[in-house]
DNA sequence: TTGTAGGCGTTATCAG
DNA sequence: CTGATAACGCCTACAA
């Protein structure tokens, strides 16, 4: 009662296998009756085509490998539902490989990956890799000629597509809606000062300040390493430099940042502004809301799987590799002063 | 420079194929001399073993599926999170499907696994699935002879392994801990009234009402469809009831009723206390921090993996299926008073 | 219209 | 110690 391969089919039909294996994909060479004949008896007997023999036979597995950071921070959870979303609509599946910030992990995670399992590779580099900017592990893959493609935490020197944030323009802008609604001593607070992204976002808070015009004070830059001295850093910082803006890198540091100041009997935005990234859930149940960066990471995910199948149904073209950068958005909440027309520069 | 199978080795070395397979195996059967020069040549090469051709030889892939309603819900994201660590420890590898909810896309998913990509199956059952209450869909897994263990939202009539969370006594001891703060009205607000375990919780609520002692009102139900009119429903609630006491389904709506709350100028927990569930971020970070059932979501990934994989590595033993339910705790923060021990009962 | 043969890459068995 | 052969399940020329 239940059929698991062709030649058992066959034996019950009484049909050479080929015939079988031909009236399943309704080829013409198959009269008619056999062929709902054999359609028939298949569906009865629940017979269902062995994938693996096909991939093998056809050297593709319609799969992409994921190799992610992590899935509970809520803007990798939104590129992976993007690209699991995509990745289903060109009817591939995905296999999903989590590096937890880990070097090591990365590495295994490649070597499970590049033996034929998968017919490209979707990768956001692990924070170790990038403060160690080792990617020795990462060439491999390329060298092995499986197609990748970079998301978000990319890092140069690969040969690959690579598809990121403007977080550069986004800190600007950001840090520059600050400046707007009036603050004058903006602060950047990272955890993640050590990542690409990081980086950039540093840098368009950096040049953001160097704007002439508002008499602003000089950068003040904290960087921490975890949440765990979150408060006792950013206490320390308001007190000393008298902070009445601040950009943070990442959204969980702009939560804490807000519960901070209230719980030094400060109002936000009243005495400090802030102003966060990712635009995720806790932004919009903080009090006060959120003023936020909108990364779109849906789409981000989706657009990643296109230029990955791209590359993997067309694998001649050399053309150079491209590094897609998407737009964002500043989502504007309470969590910032209304904007003074007169002061925007 | 690149070598992609045996054959190539195997001329490459002047050796036949067979001999080259079980030297890279280490077989003491070959040479001690020959088989540290196949290895070298081997890595030299880049050489990796087709999986694809392994796993059909073997008739294994030691790989799992994984059927999720969606990855951005923390819970999910969480036992996810379980799944990966556990399978990647046991060596295997995971291909997740996300159904969002949708009782096609689960199919879908389904006809995608159980065609010899994977040993067997995770699944936590979409909303649509359980509304309807069919599963003829899942039955197909079963009758294909792959072993499959539901987790969290898991329906019977189904010949397998369930893994759950004790949702009626989480929801019994958050109601109690409600009365025995103090609370008298209290009401029991959720977004997933379709699914077994806001069945559960309900029934948690209900039972706890049923407690004597204490002057306690006709329970409270208060079911939404989706967050869009919440404020609204709650609001209507509040005012027509009197509530003093919320225990909310999920942690989305708890967070969602505290602002409701605040915004009608009343105090958390002063006047109205709320417990949710699920104890992710928003909970740590919402403000009054939120009293809420911890679930061991990671855990339950941990528990599912190794479930799955005893039946995958024993499919002999025809025990009778388990069902294992995992405790929950309560995590008090400060949505809730503090407990007058004068009124525990 | 149907069947036969060979091969995808690997491995187990058995022969040399 | 090494090599030839068959098999996993499927597909596709080509032969009948």
């Amino acid at each position: 009662m239940k059929v698991t391969n062709l030649k058992e089919l066959a034996q019950i039909l009484d049909l050479s296998v080929s015939s079988v294996s031909k009236a399943l994909k309704n080829r013409p060479d198959i009269s008619l009756e056999t062929r709902s004949r054999v359609k028939a008896l298949a569906k009865e007997y629940g017979y269902v085509p062995n994938v693996l023999a096909q991939n093998l036979k056809s050297g593709k597995t319609r799969t992409i490998g994921v190799i992610i950071p992590n899935v509970l921070d809520e803007f990798f959870g939104m590129v992976l539902q993007g690209i699991e979303k995509q990745a289903a609509a060109k009817n591939y599946k995905i296999v999903i490989c989590i590096s937890d910030d880990k070097k090591t992990k990365e590495k295994d995670a490649i070597e499970t990956l590049i033996n034929g399992s998968v017919d490209g590779v979707l990768i956001s580099i692990a924070k170790e890799t990038q403060n160690q900017k080792n990617i020795e592990h990462l060439n491999r893959i390329v060298k092995h000629g499986t197609p990748i493609v970079q998301f978000d935490r990319v890092m140069t020197g690969l040969e690959c597509d690579m598809i990121s944030v403007d977080d550069f323009n986004a800190a600007f802008k950001a840090t520059k809606h600050l400046m707007n609604t009036g603050c004058k001593r903006i602060a950047f607070i990272t955890p993640i000062s050590g990542t690409s992204v990081g980086g950039m976002r540093k840098e368009g808070y950096l040049q953001a300040l160097n704007l002439k015009g508002g008499n602003l004070s000089k950068p003040i830059v904290i960087e921490i390493k975890n949440y765990t001295n979150f408060m006792q850093a950013l206490r320390a910082a308001l007190n000393k430099n008298k902070i009445d803006g601040i950009l943070a890198a990442d959204e969980l540091s702009a939560i804490y940042a807000i519960n901070t100041i209230q719980s030094l009997e400060l109002m936000v935005p009243t005495d400090v502004s802030v102003i966060g990234f990712t635009n995720g859930m806790l932004a919009k149940c903080s009090n006060p809301t959120l003023t936020t960066v909108s990364q779109h990471a849906f789409k981000m995910g989706k657009k990643a799987v296109n230029q990955l199948i791209k590359r993997i149904e067309y694998p001649k073209r050399e053309t150079d590799y491209i590094h897609s950068i998407l737009k964002t958005d500043l989502t504007v909440r309470n969590s910032t002063k209304k904007i003074n027309t007169a002061t925007i520069q």
